[in-house]
DNA sequence: CAGTGGTCTAGACCACACG
DNA sequence: GTGTGGTCTAGACCACTGG
C-alpha cells in the first residue's frame, strides 16, 4: 500500500522527461532562451538531478539544447546544413574551400591511415590541420594526411611547419588532378585536441567524415574531418540541402 | 606533502578510464569476448559504478563495446560499412534493394515532412515501413513517405495495409523514373518503435539519413532512415567503402 | 564573489536473460 | 532462482563563467 505509483509507466523517467521537455521547448521557449538551472528543473519535476541531466543529455544529443559550464542551458537553433558533397569548392586547396589551414607537420600517421595511404609503417606523412567555420562558429576540425610522394616539389619551401607550410602543401596538392573517391560517415567522440578546436568538451559526439582523394589512380591524400554532431546536419550533393527540422520553431522577437 | 595526488590529472576519471579500457581492448581482448561485469570492473579500478559506466558508454558510442541487459558487455567487431550511396540497387522498390518491406499505412506525416513533400497539412500520405539487415543483424529502420499523387494507380489494390500493400506501393513507385536528389545525415536518438526494430533501447544513438526522390521535377518520395550509429559506418559512393577501422593506435599526435 | 554545469560517490531497486 | 546491465537517488565537490 505504500506505493505512490500514480502513473504506471513502463517508460523510464528520464525518457518521459525528455518528451515533456521537448514539447515544452516547442511551445514555450524560443531559440537562444536560457532554461532554469538543473537543480531548479530537477526539483520542479520531482526527480534527482542526475535523472534530469540524463534527459538534458538526450536533448543536447538531438541538437535541441546547448549547455555551457558556468553559463547555463540554452535552446539551440535548428541544425545548420553543412555541405560535405562533391562540390568543386570543397576541394582541398581550392579557392574558397571553406577551410582555414592552421598548421602542418611531418608525422607518422595512425596505423589505419597508413594502411589506406599505402605508405610504409612508421613512414611520416604531411599532416595538415584545418578547421571549418560556419555562421560564426566552428563546425569541424580536420586532419589531412598527404604522403610525401604526393607533393614532391616541397623542397623549395623552407618553412618546416606552421601556417605557411600548410598553405604551401595545399598549393602543391591543388596542382594535382584530384578525384574524390569515397566518403564514409560514422559516429565518434571528440579527442581532446579536436574538442578544443570545436569549443566542446572531450568526448563530445562528432560525425567523422573520411574522404579519400585520388590522383592518377594513386591515393594522394586522406581527409579525416570531425564535425560537431550537435550543431551540424551533413548534406551530400551539390545543393544546399533540404530544410528539414524537427518541430515548430519560434524565434525570439 | 599530505596530498595523495600521485598523478596530477586535470583529466576526468571516466575519460582516463576510457583510454585505459580502450588500450586493454586492443591488446588483451578479442572480438566477441565478454568483459567482467560492471561491479567487478568498478571495484578493480577503484571507482564508483556510475563512473565506470560513463567510460563504457563512451566506448559503446565509439562502437568498441556492445552491452546487453541481462547478458553482459562484449567486445564489438569493427563497424560494418553500409552503402547509402547512389547505387541503382538501393532504389526503393528496385530488385535487391537491401530493404525488406514490413507495412504500409495512410497517415498524416510530421509537419517537417509535409513541408518537404509540398503536400497540404493534415493530408495523409502513404507511409511504408522498411528495415534493412546486414550480416545477420538489423542496421536500419526506415519510413518512406509517398504522397498519394505519386502512385495514383493504387485503387486497384484492395489490401488496405500490411506487407502486401507495402510491396504494391513500392512496385508502383518503381515504375516512376526516380531521381535521387539529396541526402543529409545527422545524429539522432532512436524513437521507441525504431529502437525495437534495431534491437536497441530507446534513445540509442542513430544516424538519420534523409533522402529525397524526384520524378519529373516533383518530390515523389521522402525517405527517413535511421541507422544504428554504434555498428554502422555509412559509405557514400558506389563502391563498398574504404576499409578504415580503428585498430590499435587510434590516437594521432 | 555567486551561480552554473561537470564529475563522482555509495548505495538501492528494476527489467531482463538464462539455466 | 542468479547474474547482468539499466535506472534512480541524495548528496558532495570541482571547474568554469561572469559580474
Amino acid at each position: 500500500m505504500g506505493t505512490t505509483q500514480l502513473e504506471t509507466v513502463p517508460e523510464p523517467k528520464y525518457w518521459h522527461l525528455r518528451t515533456v521537455l521537448s514539447e515544452a521547448l516547442d511551445s514555450e521557449f524560443s531559440v537562444g532562451e536560457i532554461l532554469p538551472n538543473e537543480r531548479d528543473l530537477a526539483a520542479r519535476f520531482g526527480v534527482a538531478r542526475a535523472t534530469l541531466r540524463q534527459a538534458l543529455e538526450q536533448l543536447e544529443l538531438e541538437g535541441r539544447l546547448q549547455r555551457r559550464r558556468g553559463v547555463g542551458t540554452t535552446v539551440a537553433p535548428p541544425r545548420m546544413g553543412v555541405s560535405v558533397g562533391t562540390a568543386r569548392h570543397a576541394w582541398p586547396g581550392g579557392p574558397n574551400d571553406a577551410w582555414q589551414a592552421h598548421d602542418c607537420a611531418l608525422e607518422v600517421p595512425p596505423a589505419a591511415v597508413a594502411e589506406t595511404l599505402v605508405t610504409g609503417r612508421d613512414e611520416p606523412v604531411h599532416v595538415v590541420r584545418r578547421s571549418r567555420v560556419s555562421r560564426g562558429q566552428p563546425v569541424a576540425a580536420e586532419l589531412l594526411y598527404i604522403p610525401a610522394g604526393s607533393v614532391p616539389d616541397l623542397t623549395a619551401i623552407d618553412a618546416p611547419s606552421g601556417t605557411a607550410r600548410a598553405r604551401a602543401v595545399l598549393r602543391e596538392l591543388q596542382r594535382l588532378e584530384l578525384e574524390r573517391q569515397e566518403n564514409a560517415v560514422e559516429l565518434g567522440s571528440a579527442r581532446a585536441d579536436d574538442a578544443k578546436e570545436l569549443d566542446r568538451l572531450p568526448g563530445a559526439p562528432v560525425l567523422v567524415v573520411t574522404t579519400r582523394f585520388l590522383s592518377r589512380g594513386r591515393t594522394a591524400a586522406l581527409s579525416v574531418a570531425t564535425y560537431r554532431a550537435d550543431t551540424c546536419r551533413l548534406t551530400f550533393g551539390d545543393s544546399g540541402g533540404v530544410e528539414i527540422h524537427h518541430g515548430p520553431e519560434r524565434h525570439a522577437s
